[in-house]
DNA sequence: TGTGGACAGCAG
DNA sequence: TGCTGTCCACAT
């Protein structure tokens, strides 16, 4: 029999044997060795005999042989959480094609010395910044607890069946805004503790606020533990050290929140599960429902998703009856579905109306100004103009390290969303000398501008990442909005996520075609879902709510299906399209992108790449490009991509295997950045 | 983390 | 030359 090396990571302590060492498998364990599998190995110069993980098995030896001690013995005891992390560690590196030590890195927190801390109230824990708490608004909080209306009640009473019968089928919960996801998921949470098991709960980030925080706070009390993108490293590392060892039960947070090393995981909740957010951008390129589907199936643990709009992913594995689906369809408490108006920009074009507000809007701005209702303004694009471009020659001025035109601000500065560059406005035409340079399209501080020209009394708070980029921007717009110290709200979509005012009875999306046209599959599902939400916002106190949106395609699917709030005919289009195009969720697809700074190296790389995939994966995969990257050039680094089509993901996980076994080792890929993207 | 080698300082 | 203490690299 072929002799076995396993890769160990020793003990996990400390940064410096953070890696992988090999052993060689004595033959009488090689069956009951695997990856996950804690061992006793000796280390060091005087073979002291440690605890490491096995994390990976193979028949190649990567050291020199002579060197190579083998495995003493399989340690004792039960599967740990350690454990189990490192066979989701290994999963992902297989899923999403990085290196195991990648996949280590994202799974297990590096161990970091920090100073002992003392015991830190609430506040400093949850580490939010943002305003203090008003008087009597903790006791809003306290009264958290509601009566659960029949659909919420339907929920939670199956999941509770569901759970103490050992069904684990995931569920999605489809709930309308403010139709009350939150208090079921509090009911389902009570229900896992009650049981002696733990609970991760994911938010996306921006919905991660002091207030949401403060709500499972007063629900759950010290049990909850809140990591976020503010914490250190040191104080996450706290934060995951507090739940391995059972002082806290409920971990709330973003993505990374899914790796909390609880020994005895009961439920993962993911709020919001449509969410871009839940994709991560560095190796392993994870997507948080994938893997909590995954870790929920190693830890025995209950899944449950919910989203107002549901992922085209989500809803289709429910249709599929791999997730059960429950729908809230009511509102909890006050507020019923906003009215929705579309306005058709050709006609008030046609009209000789050049605002950015239509005639309708301006109507409605005016009625809820007089009446002292409050009104969201949505505009999906920050700065003042998309672009400056020249009268004469028509050149828009374009960032010198990335392929996009600059944005101009009100400062009069040009810059570029991409990089950060920026230069004054220049007053003449950089390639033929013109003076007559003007901006074209319209951003955020723009709109404010004509805002505040059309309604001079109103007073407009501007929130998007120019305003918010103070620590703690974003908490005080929202705060002071919400206390009614503006009438209007202009912003990016940060601002139509999750937040609750019910003094808005007016919203204005005033461009909903921006992302619509965005290179990429999913654009109309994320219009869709940008258009529902938004319109979510308004109507959610005792007044009734009206979304008024502006397009010049009000045929599209998208739209019309988002005006009647209907969430089943843009799923079923939507589908449509999807199915036809072989794009996610009816087929897989990976994205190959290869980046370098020298584009004629980048590019030949990349076509010999395709080439041999082609000649290769001829018969059984669709490949189409290389294509440049949506934007081409970005911080001086040239980006083209690859992409592949296949209904079976194993198909791709070879391809991606194939690719890097040949390539990722040679002299040129040196200079490049290769990145495999799967959906 | 734990070990031992390298090296400096010092006594004899 | 030998002993002691400190620093630091390294572990399959």
């Amino acid at each position: 029999m072929a002799v076995k090396y396993a890769s160990v990571i020793i003990d996990i302590s400390h940064e410096s044997v953070d890696r992988m060492f090999q052993y060689r498998i004595p033959e009488h364990l090689v069956p009951e060795i695997q990856v996950g599998s804690q061992v006793c190995v000796p280390f060091g110069l005087g073979n002291r005999v440690r605890k490491g993980y096995v994390v990976d098995i193979s028949d190649k030896s990567q050291f020199d042989e002579s060197r190579t001690k083998e495995v003493c013995e399989l340690a004792k005891g039960s599967v740990t959480a350690d454990s189990r992390r490192i066979s989701l560690a290994w999963w992902m590196k297989e899923q999403y094609g990085s290196t195991m030590n990648q996949a280590l890195k994202t799974v297990l927190p590096v161990k970091k010395k920090v100073k002992a801390r003392n015991q830190q109230v609430v506040r400093s824990l949850v580490g939010m910044p943002g305003p203090e708490p008003e008087a009597g608004e903790e006791e809003n909080f306290k009264k958290s607890r509601k009566i659960l209306n029949p659909w919420q009640q339907q929920a939670v009473d199956a999941f509770s069946r569901d759970y103490d019968q050992g069904e684990r089928t995931p569920y999605l919960i489809h709930g309308i805004t403010g139709s009350g996801k939150t208090e079921v998921y509090m009911a389902m949470i009570e229900h896992v503790l009650a049981k002696g098991k733990q609970v991760i709960v994911l938010i996306p980030e921006i919905a991660l606020t002091y207030q949401t925080v403060m709500r499972f706070y007063h629900r759950f009390g010290e049990k909850i533990s809140v990591m976020h993108s503010r914490l250190s490293a040191g104080e996450r590392y706290d934060q995951f050290d507090r739940a391995a060892r059972g002082d806290t039960s409920i971990m709330i947070g973003a993505r990374s929140a899914l790796f909390a090393p609880f020994e005895n995981l009961g439920l993962i909740v993911i709020d919001e599960e449509h969410e871009g957010a839940y994709r991560s951008e560095g190796a392993p390129r994870y997507h948080a429902r994938e893997v909590a589907e995954y870790l929920a199936k190693l830890c025995g643990a209950h899944l449950v998703l919910g989203s107002a709009t549901p992922s085209l992913e989500a809803y289709a594995k429910a249709e599929a009856g791999i997730y059960k689906l429950f729908s809230l369809k009511k509102r909890a408490g006050f507020g019923r579905p906003a009215e929705v108006e579309v306005v058709d920009l050709r006609r008030e074009m046609e009209a000789g109306n050049k605002s950015v507000f239509s005639r309708r809007l301006q109507d409605l701005m005016e009625d809820r100004l007089k009446k002292g209702q409050q009104i969201m303004l949505f505009m999906n694009r920050r700065g003042y103009s998309s672009f400056v471009s020249c009268r004469s020659c028509g050149v828009a001025i374009k960032c010198p390290h990335c392929d996009v035109s600059l944005t101009q601000h009100n400062n009069r500065r040009l810059v570029c969303h991409y990089c950060g560059y920026t230069i004054p406005q220049p007053s003449a035409c950089p390639v033929c000398g013109s003076e007559y340079l003007a901006g074209f399209g319209i951003g955020t501080q723009k709109v404010e501008e004509m805002a505040a020209l059309r309604f001079p009394e109103a007073k407009i708070l501007r929130m998007d990442s120019d305003t918010t980029s103070r620590k703690g921007g974003h908490e005080s717009i929202l705060s002071a909005f919400a206390k009614g110290k503006a009438d209007i709200l202009i912003g990016t979509q940060m601002i139509v996520k999750g937040h609750d005012f019910p003094g808005v009875t007016l919203v204005g999306v005033l461009a909903a075609d921006i992302s619509l046209y965005a290179p990429d599959f999913r654009c109309a599902e994320r219009t869709f879902q940008l258009l529902v939400q938004a319109a979510g916002r308004a109507g959610r106190g005792s007044n009734p709510g009206t979304a008024v949106i502006q397009t010049y395609i009000p045929e599209h699917y998208a739209v019309k299906a988002a005006s009647h709030q209907d969430y089943k005919t843009f799923f079923r289009q939507e589908m449509g399209y999807r199915q036809l195009m072989h794009y996610p969720p009816a087929s897989h697809m990976l994205g190959l992108l290869v980046a370098g700074r020298d584009e004629s190296l980048t590019s030949r790389m990349m076509e010999l790449i395709g080439q041999s995939v082609a000649r290769h994966f001829a018969s059984c995969v669709e490949v189409i490009g290389p294509v440049p990257a949506p934007i081409y050039k970005v911080n001086d680094i040239y980006r083209k991509i690859l992409y592949m089509k296949q209904e079976n993901y194993d198909i791709l996980i070879r391809i991606q295997k194939y690719v890097q076994d040949r390539w990722d080792e040679t002299e040129d890929c040196r200079q490049l950045t290769i990145q495999y993207d799967f959906s």
